[in-house]
RNA sequence: GGCGGAGUGGCCGAGUGGCUUAGGCAAGGGACUGCAAAUCCCUGUACACGGGUUCGAUUCCCGUCUCCGCCUCCA
């Protein structure tokens, strides 16, 4: 079967085909960075993560442009509460944002441009947007520009919504001189005391949905294949962006995908609701690759219902998964992953990435695996790792890739510990071998006290730090 | 007012016009074990409600209820 995806634009599910054989680009609509992160951003990480990471494992090569908006009302609003610069707050929220992605495993986009950073870009863009008719300098003298909504006829496709039917846009809060109530600021012009940058319609700063066409353009090209973001990014900043692009005369995005949005109680989560969980948060009661399973283990359009419960039973699915691997590699030695995917695996990730299904086949090697090491088929015990390895590898989620295990220095610790650990256990079996078992528990007992887990199998017990 | 999504067994979460009706977590039973842990096997008979279409609907259609998102900054 071939890849597929839903495309909000149509509505329905399209049979996916890049503009150029052999390559993808992929434009995602990042952060904010008014504050740091909270899950929900994360999630969106880790969905189209997974997307890029499948794309790459069939053989495309991805171009992944994710921007970072640097500039905005509330950037502003958070310096002038400090009494810092915009930019101070910006890096430093960036930063956050980067060291989630990095912990919870997301691979570094190919370029993360800033909008601060493509004025000139957006410059053009207005210019051109101005001399066919589609946008005006605010007749006050504010510096502002505006998008005529009204001659773009398509306005509204993408979110499937008829221009008469939508409230205004209050995205200036003055509504200095809108020729009509639904036309978007392209550009804001600056007020006494606020960062700006000069433009031939006056000084002032980017508002919001210009710079992603303007970066998208830049780094993908007038047309690419993917654009994504979150679900309420669809309306307005997704339609302004594709109305912008192609009244510009660019083709813009190809195909448009939205992740579900995450909440907690039952109400999105969103910075401005203040109802935010932040990552540094949750990394104190699971692992951040557990983390990662539990906010990839769902369908990336579905909503996310945040809780502690299904968190920890993620982590316990997860640990199910990295056991076999774990005690495999105890048995067979390091397996390197498979260089192909079980097809029932495949086909499930092109119908519309089902990681669900996916996971399913996930679990049953780990099940079939476990019997074979029990039964001491090695062959197959190690053919099924590397399988698993490839899958997870595909999901951001081997434990054993070197991505989620310790550093060389906690690796070198570990033959330390395994030493001093053989020693109580040989103490251990000996007190077995005579029945002793008084004895026996005291020493396992003592080991566990210090967070070591002992397991006795038919091979002799082992041993392994407590998770979590 | 407009647009869109959702309600699945104790919990999370896929999916489908009928077939062995995913998978995980938890629970109960069994195997293994000195015990435990891990693992394997078995068990649960679910699809908000009311109609309709159909030989047959959880799956299609209509209506109702409830919840959520967007229409304003938001992943």
């Amino acid at each position: 079967m071939s890849l597929r995806f839903y495309d909000t634009r149509a509505r329905t599910v399209r049979e996916f085909t890049p503009l150029h054989e052999g390559r993808v680009s992929l434009y995602l609509c990042g952060a904010t960075v008014q504050a740091p992160p909270h899950i929900g951003h994360i999630r969106s990480g880790v969905n189209f993560d997974i997307l890029r990471r499948w794309l790459t494992h069939k053989g495309y090569r991805v171009t992944l442009c994710r921007n970072v908006t640097d500039i905005d009302d509330k950037i502003i609003n958070v310096a002038r509460s400090e009494g810092v610069a915009w930019w101070e707050v910006s890096e430093r929220n960036q930063r956050a944002f980067t060291w989630a992605y990095d912990t919870l495993g997301c691979l570094p986009p190919t370029v993360e441009p800033r909008a601060t950073g493509h004025v000139p870009e957006m410059v053009e863009l207005m210019a051109r947007l101005i001399d066919r008719g589609h946008a005006y300098a605010a007749a006050d003298g504010s510096g502002d520009v505006y998008f005529d909504v009204r001659s773009f006829p398509d306005y509204g496709a993408l979110s499937n919504q008829r221009v008469d039917q939508m409230r205004g846009a209050a995205d200036s809060a003055d509504e200095r001189a809108k020729r009509d109530p639904r036309d978007f600021a392209l550009w804001k012009g600056a007020r006494p005391g606020e960062p700006s940058w000069p433009t031939p319609w006056g000084a002032g700063r980017p508002g919001w949905h210009l710079e992603c066409s303007a970066m998208a353009t830049k780094y993908l090209g007038p047309a690419f294949d993917i654009h994504g973001g979150g679900l309420d990014l669809v309306f307005p900043h997704h339609e302004n962006e594709v109305a912008q692009s192609n009244a510009a005369g660019d083709g813009f995005a190809r195909y448009w995908l939205h992740n579900g949005l995450l909440t907690m109680g039952g109400e999105k989560m969103s910075k401005s609701l203040g109802n935010s969980l932040l990552i540094p948060e949750i990394v104190r009661k699971v692992r951040p690759v557990e983390l990662r399973y539990y906010l990839g283990q769902a369908h990336y359009r579905s909503v996310i219902d945040y809780s502690d419960e299904a968190l920890l039973e993620a982590a316990a699915a997860y640990q199910r998964i990295e056991g076999f691997l774990v005690r495999a590699g105890e048995v067979v030695g390091e397996v390197a992953p498979a260089a192909e995917v079980p097809a029932e695996f495949a086909a499930a990730l092109d119908d519309d990435l089902g990681v669900s299904p996916a996971l399913a086949v996930v679990h049953g090697h780990v099940r079939e695996g476990n019997s074979a090491l029990t039964e001491g088929r090695k062959e197959r015990v190690a053919d099924l790792a590397g399988q698993l390895r490839a899958m997870l590898g595909v999901l951001g989620l081997d434990p054993l890739s070197g991505q989620w295990g310790g550093t060389e220095d906690t690796a070198g610790l570990r033959d330390v510990v395994d030493a001093l650990v053989s020693v109580a256990l040989e103490q251990r079996q000996a007190a077995r071998a005579r029945k002793d078992y008084a004895a026996a528990d005291l020493i396992r007992d003592r080991l566990g006290a210090a967070g070591i887990v002992v397991e006795d199998t038919p091979h002799g017990p082992r041993w392994e730090l407590r998770r979590g």
